[in-house]
DNA sequence: CTGTTAGCGCCTTCAT
DNA sequence: ATGAAGGCGCTAACAG
């Protein structure tokens, strides 16, 4: 039988409340008694039923959960996913809340992280935008001890507890591999849209995917990049004049959303297909899969980037560790052979 | 607040004691009482707190993994995993014990499931042989209500109640579509290793491929599948010939386990090199992928498909339902680019 | 058939 | 500074 508070009790000479206290770091316990609760503690090898203490404490964990409001399937996607979360909420002891903020704007986000801290919930999570403001914001939340994590686009040297979201460097090699591989030593230029400069994760995969191609496929050149802004239409526009200026391009490496827009563009202009590698897996990506128009999705799983950004936002607030490998989110790539 | 068994059993007019028989379906109501509890329960939205109540039985889950004893770093690797997850069975009031058995061999399996079966367990894994034996016995204990899944390779027209693995079609479906847009439009010959044809994730994979290579890359042709039983030294003499019969052969794939062998006989022929698409992750096509010997790893992570597993079981001994989505496991691809 | 009561492991007033 | 007692939501004897 596991050890239990009246075990740490009976051992120690002191009664439950004492324990408790101990176990808690709540003050009014004498050092000397504090030390024989902690020998107790360490020699039975205890280690308490969160299940047990939350129902006791009738625990909830509030979230609150920042996402930018950008009208694409990914993000779509996102949110459904936070929403199914809530959905769950009952069961899983969460109080999830959304909040929307502007895509791509720095301002808008710390806000919205001032209103959330002003809350005091159990744990923060947001798609982090690169700014000194966004960072000191993070950093004074986590000076409370309330946990922030980062989720789809990180933001190193802020103080966030931890990041759920995919290695983007990697995913932008893994783009570089495949399109250098599906282009097989032909000779030309490819192009590459991306949404914005400003995220962490646009910029990332496009230093993966440049630093393969000029590695391993020397033959093909990469085109100055577009930008998106992971809008449709402005997608749309920004592939159009791409295709136009170079009628002989071989590859187009899309690395951000709005990918509704490059297919248009790839469908206006049927005699001059080049190879396509796009990101995130979405019913127009899909279709555009199946087509033949798009070879290859990198994908990130909104579902479990939510699910595993809620376990560790718990265990974090709970100070338990989390299953490292359980939590890392991985790249998955599609064919049109593989779809699910 | 959410409504309780207190709440039930004022609505209803009985006590805890009657509202905990009709939860959990024990004799001894009258059929109108029994109605009267099921209207409040209905009426309140009641949902019980699994938390609790295994708190209050002092639950714990006694599980049996089966696993074939072969030695390929893809199986240790499942060991492992599983010995992770008893390390964690105090926390998550599991009793999981391991049964080594023989691969491919239906009668030890059969056997194994008996022998389990009679512990009694709350639930059972096994990585399935097809065969009409072992399929029984599955039935056998399903009808005893003992919840039992797959693991890694399925058996359909069993009563399991799960399979935590990988859709194997998709997965060959997706070792022909990389090997095909590899090779690009050479003609040639491609070669097929797997480990035996009795178990139905290696006929699956085998089906997979052969359907996409003869659909979108006509020019390859299927040589007869070589079998390396999943053991290192087989697998290599096997691949040797393969090579020395076919010395301009320009792909292989590699569907099973024991890819030790496959390297070893790729290392002793650099001239040669063909295209290569192998399965499972381990330290060994792990090297040969960064080495550029093999060009593709299809993989899926056991950690996962044990902690799926376990979830699936403990959800099933319960009769909770389980979040679908969380629970398929997926193919990853890696390529030399984005090795975690 | 139905109800009373104690208790799972932990936390929290309220006294002392 | 410490302890006694009650309760979280649910289950399980044991009585009636």
């Amino acid at each position: 039988m596991r050890p239990t508070v009246h075990d740490i009790a009976d051992q120690a000479g002191v009664s439950l409340a004492t324990v408790d206290r101990v176990l808690n770091r709540r003050p009014g316990v004498r050092a000397a008694t504090r030390a024989r609760v902690e020998a107790a503690i360490e020699s039975l090898g205890y280690v308490r039923d969160l299940a047990a203490a939350n129902l006791a404490k009738g625990r909830v964990y509030p979230l609150v959960f920042i996402l930018p409001s950008s009208d694409n399937s990914f993000m779509h996607g996102l949110h459904d996913e936070v929403r199914h979360a809530i959905a769950r909420s009952p069961t899983e002891r969460t109080d999830i809340r959304i909040v929307e903020v502007p895509a791509f704007d720095p301002a808008s986000l710390v806000a919205a992280l001032r209103q959330a801290q002003a809350e005091q919930p159990a744990g923060i999570a947001l798609v982090a935008v690169e700014d000194d403001g966004v960072r000191e914001a993070i950093d004074a939340i986590c000076a409370e001890g309330i946990p922030v994590i980062t989720l789809v686009s990180d933001l190193p040297g802020s103080r966030r507890a931890h990041y759920a979201g995919v290695d983007n460097i990697a995913a932008g090699r893994t783009a570089g591999g495949l399109l250098g591989r599906f282009l097989h030593g032909r000779k030309g230029q490819v192009g590459v849209l991306a949404g914005s400069m400003l995220v962490r994760d646009h910029r990332e995969r496009l230093e993966g995917f440049t630093a393969v191609i000029a590695a391993d496929h020397p033959a093909l050149t990469i085109l100055p990049v577009r930008e998106g802004r992971d809008e449709p239409e402005v997608a749309r526009a920004a592939v159009s004049r791409l295709m136009e200026e170079h009628s002989d391009l071989l590859g187009i490496y899309s690395l951000g959303a709005g990918n509704r827009g490059l297919i248009a563009a790839l469908k206006a202009r049927p005699e001059a297909k080049p190879t396509v590698i796009a990101h995130e897996l979405t019913a127009f990506t899909r279709a555009a899969l199946s087509d033949g128009l798009i070879d290859a999705v990198l994908n990130q799983d909104a579902g479990h980037e939510i699910r595993s950004a809620i376990r560790v936002l718990k265990a974090k607030a709970d100070g338990v560790p989390v299953i490292a490998a359980q939590e890392r989110i991985r790249i998955d790539i599609f064919l049109k052979d593989n779809l699910p």
